[in-house]
DNA sequence: ACGCACATGTAAGCCGTTACATGATTAC
DNA sequence: GTAATCATGTAACGGCTTACATGTGCGT
């Protein structure tokens, strides 16, 4: 299980709390690693009874306290270990994918409305991921090397939406030139 | 749960047995939904109690009987009502990110060669997406409808596999840029 | 005799999702 | 006073992975 590894990979770079870290998940991880807040406050408890974060109370006057977690030793060592092991590629589970696949059932606009929608939603995101870019990485000679390896995974979500909105293209384009007969209801 | 969808997808084009659902799986879905043979096995008995599809045992002189899937009109119909659902975006868990963004706590070609292996992996499927490519879909217009819509999603699958080995290939460029001082340990 | 492809399942455990629960502080 | 943000959790459910279990027929 990776999660384990993420949030230790995370905390290898700064402590922080179970919030910060999902709001960090969030702005920062989300394009190769998505984890709920749940999950993370579960995940850190359990790293925490294997002793590889440990965590203390930060008084806070103006805002509620919070619990810091860091990486100890034996967690940096088990993180090491870790980077060690090969890794295989994700499993992949696309809904719109199955969707398409079975397009040739439905009006042909709704697929292609689908197919809109969903690449409007990746052109947002890579908005942000170049927004990010442009603030964090501008000069990458200039920053600490846990950032240059970190602009190594913003390049792939950059890609990765990038890649989204061009087949979303292609498949448009494609579709244009189906027979639209696909809107016609079969009796069955 | 879309495991649901992607099989009555599948099963709307032919019947199949539980073994050859998972066979088509591999080699068609794969880019786009992973499922495990016991997933789909006990997912079509489900299907089978909903009223989904319905089987019937097929007797083999030369091989073990199977047991084979139709979808029923009832389950085409859901299938099309979910077709009308909107769809998001899967969750990404990427392991190889997680590595990279971590990479600076190990040797430097120790996340190469992980790179160039990942490259290889991604060559690989790539290659056979384009063998698929050449056999079935070399003259588009002349396929059925059901089969121009697999098309869209075989070069979804194309893209990715051919947009991962971008990446790894940009990585390394970066990567071979970057100081050698990470291969150093710290004392911590 | 052995391994491989064909063929169908069960069971345990882990992980992730969703909903629920609590409570402080700030801004309007 | 009420909505939003900050902050930390618990509980139930369901799906997925992994391992196990069983058996046929073909090729060598």
């Amino acid at each position: 299980m990776a999660l384990t590894h993420a949030i230790l990979a995370t905390l290898a770079r700064s402590p922080l709390s179970g919030y910060d870290l999902a709001k960090h998940f969030d702005q920062y991880v989300a394009c190769y690693w998505q984890a709920s807040q749940q999950q993370i406050y579960r995940e850190l408890a359990k790293l925490e009874v294997e002793g590889w974060v440990h965590s203390h109370l930060e008084i806070q006057a103006d805002r509620p306290n919070k619990k810091v977690y860091e990486i100890t030793p034996l967690g940096k060592e088990n993180l090491k270990e870790w980077l060690k092991e090969p890794s295989q590629p994700t499993v992949l589970r696309e809904d719109l994918l199955v969707k398409v696949l079975a397009g040739y059932l439905v009006p042909k606009n709704l697929i292609e409305e689908e197919l809109k929608r969903r690449q409007k939603i990746h052109q947002n995101q890579l908005d942000h991921y170049r927004q990010v870019e442009q603030s964090f990485f501008a000069n990458l000679r200039q920053v600490p090397l846990e950032h240059q390896f970190q602009y190594l995974t913003l390049k792939r979500g950059i890609r990765y939406e990038a890649d989204w909105i061009a087949w979303c293209e292609e498949a448009l384009t494609l579709l244009a030139q189906f027979p639209e007969e696909c809107s016609r209801e079969r009796a069955d």
